[in-house]
DNA sequence: GCTTTTGATTGACATTTGTCAAGCGCGGCT
DNA sequence: AGCCGCGCTTGACAAATGTCAATCAAAAGC
């Protein structure tokens, strides 16, 4: 293994290689490494095959499309979390290009390593299919919000989301700049700026990054979340499901160590 | 196994069979039976808890999800389909609702079954893996056709799409009620007849099922289709990627034997 | 053969969202 | 301090989409 053991043990804590024996795990691992890159690097563009799985340990990462000079974000990546693994498994091209918002680190592991793992060892395999599993829901889901909901009531989802990441406080902390999380959510600027202002008479007041929430039942009786569409608990998008729980709290008790 | 021969032949076209060898199937096929549903049937609501996987062999399934009092389809299934396959993988309950749309015949195979296979078998695992990174990827591809191009161009493309996979033929037949095509497509009935007379100059004229494409070239330089977002090979929605032109081929090489 | 029902279409209108342009405010920089 | 520059906000307008109602056509039933 050519990463450091602190890394190691980071990665550890992703629900699929939580489970793995320690052979597995290293052989999994082989010929992978670590590579850092400054903000606003292009990783992939959608088109490019995929040859590594890509594992974020540092920063930020946006998942993006684009068609006929047109963009669109599919998520936004926080540590730690896997991307593109659907393509590494088919040995594909990448339906999304992915791009640095800050500088990152990422472990870089050679799809080849991945996929015989997993042909080898059935238990392996069967948690990689379940870290697939979790992600095709997540898409579910986020297919759903877009559908069934306006703007207003996906920002409103939005905060109550943060809100329960973040411990119910009366406070939260927007983790993105206003237009990334406008294209997060699927708008323009100017119209979450107005999303935002037709919340004002449920109790969200804006100040720069931190919003209060002074209306909680105001807002949830035009949000409506449910269990269904909002997984309060999950990563942004991504590296979803109920492993994430354990897998972050796993990386808490790391950082006090 | 509980089902009939001619049955098991169909199933064993579906990816994730195909490789499976005889024993390997049998055990993931322990405890299935067939059932036949009549038409406008809820198979399956979201929330509720998923105990099989479904295998679609004759009719239509409409995969579909409410909020609020709206409603979206997400996907139109044919034979032969399986779907809710993540939800079985993680034991977990539906996030879409399951509808037939006409009599149809599906094969219901216990969760279990399909489990204890993938961890027993590293083989029909990756196998599994490999239709569920399929699912998601066609996902991708759909949210990306909802999030980049406006009712228009959704449909030149599926009209395009449609075309390729009845074989080039100036002349098409939508396979569905134009109502459950608007769904589909993500807009209203009323959009669509619009979005049909729209396209009327591109040389494309509807009478009752059967579209005509007399300007392709005009169609498409509206369209744009990319294999980025369309897959012109692929079912509706599930079951996609590339193993989908075997089984398509298999399926037809048997009905005519 | 006639009626009834259902789906498709069309027009008028409301709502939502995007676009463009201008102005505001805060932080970085010299 | 003072001057940018960038991101955010606001307003006016345009485009896209949904809603409602009326009409029409074709299929289903008696």
């Amino acid at each position: 293994m050519t990463i450091r053991n602190s890394d190691a043990e980071r990665v550890r804590n992703i629900s699929f290689f939580k489970s793995a024996d320690d052979p597995t795990f290293s052989k999994a691992m082989n010929g992978a490494f670590l590579q850092r890159f400054p903000a606003n690097t292009t990783l992939l563009m959608e088109g490019d095959s995929v040859d590594f799985l890509y594992i974020l340990l540092e920063g930020t990462v946006e998942l993006g499309a684009g068609w006929k000079s047109k963009d669109t974000t599919l998520a936004i990546l926080r540590p730690v979390s896997t991307f593109i693994l659907a393509a590494v498994v088919l040995e594909s091209d990448a339906l999304m290009s992915a791009v640095t918002l800050e500088r990152s680190e990422i472990l870089m592991v050679p799809g080849d390593s991945l996929r015989r793992s997993m042909k080898e060892n059935a238990a392996f395999g069967f948690a990689v299919s379940e870290e697939l599993a979790g992600c095709y829901r997540g898409l579910v889901r986020s297919i759903k919000n877009h559908k069934l909901r306006d703007s207003t009531e996906r920002l409103a989802n939005y905060l109550l989301t943060q809100r329960a990441r973040q411990g119910n406080k009366p406070e939260i902390v927007l983790p993105h700049e206003k237009r990334v999380l406008a294209a997060l959510l699927g708008m323009t600027p100017e119209n979450l700026s107005r999303a935002f202002s037709k919340l004002s008479d449920k109790g969200v007041s804006v100040e720069g990054a931190s919003v209060r929430l002074d209306n909680v039942a105001a807002l949830e009786r035009l949000a409506r979340p449910t269990p269904l569409i909002d997984n309060h608990y999950a990563q942004d998008c991504n590296t979803m499901g109920k492993a994430f729980t354990e897998r972050q709290q796993g990386v808490l008790d790391q950082k006090k160590a």
